[in-house]
DNA sequence: AATTTGCAGGAAAGCGCTTTCCACTCTAGG
DNA sequence: CCTAGAGTGGAAAGCGCTTTCCTGCAAATT
């Protein structure tokens, strides 16, 4: 990764490095016309590129921005990435981006942190335990003067946050459903340790209760659609077909319903003939489907966006809080 | 970002600067075992994180690989993503992802070489012409030590490649089709500036003409889920909904392709029972769709890890190619 | 015992920029 | 006509590392 280096500009323009730098890598002082002439010519047929290390070691500001998500490929998080990297680009910033599986998310923070990034993104969602050294490492960060926003939840103490309403959308969408004369529910979802998980369970049990109704089960399974579809082959499996059928299967998020949709059908069960499904999220490919799946919408480029411009500001830390909208289609 | 220095460190633990850096970051100069130890002690304590600016301005080359895409939530990309992502990591490499919308390509790939990544992977799908000055732009990249893959052609002299054999795609699925007694054709293709879009439709021409058959129409729209939503919709106004029954409709790809069947769908028309659709490139979310999609399979995140296995290897830039499968399933 | 060898840690020279001073010229003001 | 002030380009000091030498010492060799 040899290239023409500034001096070299300078050298061929005649004039010193600091005017080169000045005129070609922004400065507040800007050199006399006809230099700054001779210098673009200079860059130009020498095809001088800027080294961004450099720039950035004696910037002290890297114009990187982090981004760590569990899975690149889940609709959800892809999404989210698509509004923080169109966010960054409008300022001039390029995005980084980690995918954890979940469960090395540290790494993922460390590799930022040592880079420099201006800032991190979190979308991977939480766990309900966070770890210590996870959160040692952004506080860390924090204090050396990196910014952090969490998604999801505001989890960490002087982070930036785009709040999602997990446990309110939890609630209204299965209160809209009892409002509908549902009555016979089940949840999948996915593991109690995901906060979102967690939150949206809690906030259909609340919804629930506060009806006089109790779920006829909740099956746990893995945050994607292969755990979807396992979700409802476990449930058909435990309360029998005859009694699946006519309930109202609420699904941890959409990815996981759709998989739970094929997981029925795999079982001779239709939605929403047999039984209905509803999901949350709103994910884009949600719009090829059918039966149209009743869900939950969150929107999620525009959280991205969020994310990245509380990011990338310069002010204190915002927190945004996003609250999503059923969006009521065939499927419940 | 100010944040402990090695130096820091280094004073901290009575050492010079040289015996710190080996010591933290790797040489092959092992320093004592009793000194090692103040060393990483003393980085224990201050909390160092190595600057990976300032090391990749010392060692020229910073473990950054670029990665241009189209659209990050477009699951085509984003499972390459994925693969990317994961071979990067074995490598210790971060990801610098640029999502271009297929315009400013050049743009990303400048960024790049600013901040000197050790290598760029192209997975935008390449337009027919070529920008010179993206050409020029990877070209000098490659002259400073760069290393280019490209996804899909080998259009870049002494780049590496993941080739895709569409237009073999094209015409094997094609193929099959006329083999299973098909007659009757359209196909639902993106722009034929895409070059992939462009080869698979010729290879699904050279099929048609093999078999003296040839297509009913052909039409053209945007390659997302909302081109093959209007693509259908299009082709039942062109053809009238009489003649588009039982048609075989091959499209450019899964995306085009699911939109395509919901397009069908809101012409009353069904996939399977009055047409036929299928698609290319087997993307995830195709595996909870009804009807499942007959499609040819590329395997993504695999291609993904490939082009960044080429990018990160050390030895002459090769060329990987890469034959689809026919998956059969229930939609032709 | 005298020499070589081998290896340790440290000094210092970069890597490619930005930015603070500094010396200088030119204009405007008294 | 002299001086303060404004503005210009340049020298040089970093930014935080890596790596090449260099020096010094102990062990190995004759």
């Amino acid at each position: 990764m040899s290239a023409v280096t500034l001096s070299q500009v300078a050298r061929q323009a005649g004039v010193s490095l600091a005017t080169a730098s000045r005129v070609l890598n922004g400065s507040d002082r800007r050199p006399a016309e006809h230099i700054a002439e001779r210098v673009r010519d200079a860059a130009e047929t020498l095809g001088y590129v800027a080294n961004a290390q450099a720039q950035a070691l004696a910037r002290s500001t890297t114009g990187l921005v982090g981004l760590v998500v569990h899975d690149i490929a889940d609709p959800y998080f892809s999404s989210i990435a698509k509004g923080v990297q169109r966010r960054a680009r409008t300022d001039r910033h390029q995005l980084l981006l980690a995918a954890t599986d979940g469960t090395d998310q540290l790494d993922a923070v460390a590799a930022f942190a040592a880079h420099r990034t201006d800032a991190i993104i979190m979308a991977g969602s939480r766990r309900r335990e966070i770890d210590p050294r996870l959160l040692a490492e952004l506080t860390r960060y924090q204090k050396n003067g990196g910014r952090v926003v969490t998604i999801g939840q505001a989890w960490l103490e002087g982070a930036g946050s785009v709040t999602i309403d997990n446990r309110g959308a939890g609630a209204d969408l299965t209160d809209m459903l009892i409002g509908a004369g549902r009555t016979r529910f089940a949840f999948l979802g996915g593991p109690e340790e995901l906060a979102s998980a967690a939150e949206r369970r809690a906030g259909f049990r609340s919804a629930l209760e506060r009806a006089g109704l109790a779920a006829e089960a909740e099956v746990v399974q893995h945050f994607n659609s292969q755990g979807g579809y396992e979700a409802a082959r476990e449930l058909v499996d435990r309360l029998g077909s005859d009694t699946v059928r006519g309930l109202t299967a609420v699904v941890g998020n959409d990815v996981m319903a759709l998989g739970a949709i094929a997981g029925f059908r795999h079982a001779g069960l239709a939605v929403p003939d047999d039984l209905w499904v509803a999901g949350f999220d709103d994910i884009p490919n949600l719009r090829d489907f059918s039966p149209g799946l009743t869900t939950v919408r969150f929107p999620l480029e525009q959280i991205g966006e969020t994310a990245a411009d509380i990011a990338l500001s310069q002010d204190e830390a915002r927190i945004e809080h996003v609250v999503g909208e059923i969006v009521r289609r065939e499927s419940a």
